[in-house]
RNA sequence: GCGGCCGUCGUCUAGCCUGGACUAGGACGCCGGCCUUCCAAGCCGGCGAUCCCGGGUUCAAAUCCCGGCGGCCGCACCA
């Protein structure tokens, strides 16, 4: 099957049977923007709960989920760099419409840098340089600006700026300081999050694969950035397992992938950090863990110029799809303290983390200071503004004024010498303050979603399966009658289907239609164990239990089928380890 | 946003070039009935389409023309 017709399929399933779809379709749609049906969300929920257990309940010492609002101020989009460096100037020619980044073409052209000019300056640049399309020679309009943050009010002012978050992190930034509280002051610290976000896109496509709206899992992971080790106390469970990688220099070279083991990437530097590399690994294990076998996976580093504005290091998370080819998953970033300092700036709040050492230290520290007495007495009403400008000066400043280096005046007062005091003191230094740095996986929820969805597209003897792996299935198990016409089978079928209802499943009951043309329905919907009341079932209270995937048949007591159903979905049992082998059923 | 191709029941599609007998046909699915003791059997009946939206040309538009919206591909864009 070509990479179209399996895409076409995919998405021919996808809308028939409920997973998903573009939005507003009776409104003619809008691009960008995509509906979950009944099955698509709960395979969403479940992919999303089986995210929380790799990243947060397995590191539930260090990782912790929060959840933050969708709008924030603009204050905070200011301080994060997005409401700067997530505009891009555009400028349009009037003839053939093509647009182009106006700073880039003016420092292309002209050698101008154009960069942080106002969009009358940049149209001034152009007029005056007489500077053309490109492409085609047309004239060109306006410099305007287009930025990908979705802009909102809040409350009824005007004034009162706002933005849909185009990202989850800012989120976690701002409320670093309380979660490191309530998590007891200590790093390494990861701060996940799973929720909506929005980037108003130019011309989205690709289906599911680029959204105006869509939802990100994402960590913060703050650390130490002087303990690579004691930030990533998991790495050696990880060091000798294998990585596809990509590095910014193979991928210039023309290079593929190449495998590494985690240990050799970051020995090498490829991967500048522990952390980085053993995120990676997790991301790894979890798109294996939804059906991507690891030869249609890869990590490509993006280049300086390709990575975002706060990022020293960005991985993609590779996945290959019938229609498009090789599709990010997810990305990986080091971004360093660009955050947390941003903050701390805009909001002049202390960010930092108190780093206690073993030992406390002991530090002789000398210091110039003026004798408030002396100044006092000289200066009379004057001797405040003194004392003011003295304590903003460089401690050197004074030193040299101390020692008669420099002339000793200060708020245009000449200071006497004796004013001058240098004290020694001894100092106990318990710890150091430091600002995290970040390590940063986030993964595309939806992309994912319809990654597990199409790999799981299976045809065969002419019908379509949906083989998705058991633990993320929609629908966990199905109960049937033999015949629709039995009412003692109907009974005893909607006996079971209580019972697995009572123990947590999510089940469907269907009794129309032929039991060939059920098994159908349920297998296309990716339903993994369906149970079946036949005959036999009245006579000795056995039922059987049918593999979506073998269409291999198990009898087992109708009481067991709770624990069956466990053991199938989330141990890996096979079928036949679940009940007496029923004869003649399996593959054709 | 430009250029190319495209838009018809839930889904896939016929019809469009050459306007009228189209009350828009079929298949699959779905619903009801009959039948049915393990893999989309069969029979009967039913529901289901403002032919993407708006305008124009014409006695007459699913069909021709214009504009918009949406989809895919290429270019640009994708922090």
């Amino acid at each position: 099957m070509s990479g179209e017709d399996l895409y076409a399929k995919v998405m021919e399933l996808a809308k028939r049977r409920g997973f998903f779809w573009p939005s507003y379709e009776i409104y003619g749609g809008v691009a960008g923007f995509y509906d979950f049906g009944p099955l698509g969300s709960l395979l969403k929920q479940k992919i999303i709960n089986k995210w929380r257990r790799f990243i947060v309940r397995n590191h539930s010492n260090y990782v912790v989920e929060i959840e933050t609002p969708i709008i924030g101020p603009s204050k905070v989009y200011e301080a994060s760099g997005h409401v700067e460096n997530f505009t891009d100037p555009i400028v349009t020619c009037l003839k053939c419409g093509r647009k182009f980044r106006a700073d880039h073409l003016i420092e292309e052209k002209l050698g101008i840098d154009a960069e942080g000019l106002s969009p009358e300056e940049m149209t001034r640049i152009i007029r005056e340089h007489g500077l053309r399309c490109p492409v085609c020679g047309g004239e060109l309009g306006e410099v305007k600006l287009f930025n990908l943050l979705f802009p909102t009010q809040i409350g009824p002012y005007e004034g009162n700026k706002g933005y849909i978050r185009p990202e989850l992190a800012q989120g976690m930034f701002v409320a670093f300081k309380r979660v490191l509280e309530t998590m007891r002051g200590r790093l390494p610290l990861g701060i996940a999050q799973i929720g909506r976000v929005g980037r108003n896109e130019i011309s989205p496509r690709q289906a599911m694969m680029r959204l105006r709206e869509f939802t990100i899992m994402e960590m913060e992971y703050f650390i130490d950035p002087e303990d690579e080790e004691g930030s990533c106390p998991f790495y050696g469970r990880v060091k000798k397992e294998t990585l596809r990688v990509r590095p910014y220099k193979a991928k210039e070279a023309g290079e593929p992938p190449r495998e590494y083991t985690v240990e050799e990437a970051v020995d090498a530097g490829i991967i500048i950090h522990k952390c980085m590399a053993y995120w990676m690994v997790i991301g790894k294990r979890f798109l294996e863990s939804l059906g991507v076998p690891p030869e249609n996976m890869y990590f490509e580093e993006k280049g300086p110029h390709e990575r975002a504005h706060y990022s020293s290091q960005t991985f993609d998370q590779m996945v290959k799809v019938a229609r498009w080819g090789w599709v990010e998953v997810a990305g990986y970033s080091y971004r360093g303290d660009y955050d947390l300092s941003r903050h701390m700036k805009y909001s002049g709040q202390d960010l930092t983390v108190f780093k206690p050492y073993e030992k406390p230290r002991t530090v002789k520290v000398r210091k110039v200071i003026l004798d408030r007495a002396v100044i006092g007495r000289t200066f009379k009403s004057e001797a405040k503004k003194i004392l003011e400008e003295a304590s903003k000066l460089p401690e050197e400043k004074l030193e040299a004024m101390a020692s008669g280096k420099e002339e000793p005046i200060i708020a245009g007062k000449r200071i006497p010498r004796e004013a001058f005091r240098i004290v020694e003191k001894e100092v106990k230094i318990t710890g150091r303050k430091i600002v995290p740095h970040v390590v940063e996986p986030s993964f595309g929820t939806d992309r994912i979603v319809y990654v597990a969805f199409e790999y799981a597209y299976r045809e065969k003897a002419g019908r379509t399966i949906l083989s998705l792996p058991r633990d993320i299935a929609p629908i966990e198990a199905g109960v049937v009658p033999l015949v629709e016409k039995d009412e003692k089978l109907r009974e005893k079928a909607r006996q079971l289907y209580e019972i697995l209802v009572e123990a947590g499943y999510h089940v469907v009951y269907d009794e129309s239609g032929s039991i060939g043309r059920r098994y159908a329905r349920l297998d296309e919907i990716g339903v993994p164990a369906v149970f079946t009341i036949d005959y036999q079932t009245l006579e000795d209270g056995t039922v059987t239990m049918r593999d979506r995937d073998t269409w291999r048949q198990v009898r087992l007591p109708l009481e067991e089928t709770p624990a069956a159903l466990r053991r199938f979905l989330y141990e890996a049992a096979d079928i036949t380890e679940l009940g007496i082998p029923v004869e003649g059923t399996g593959e054709e």
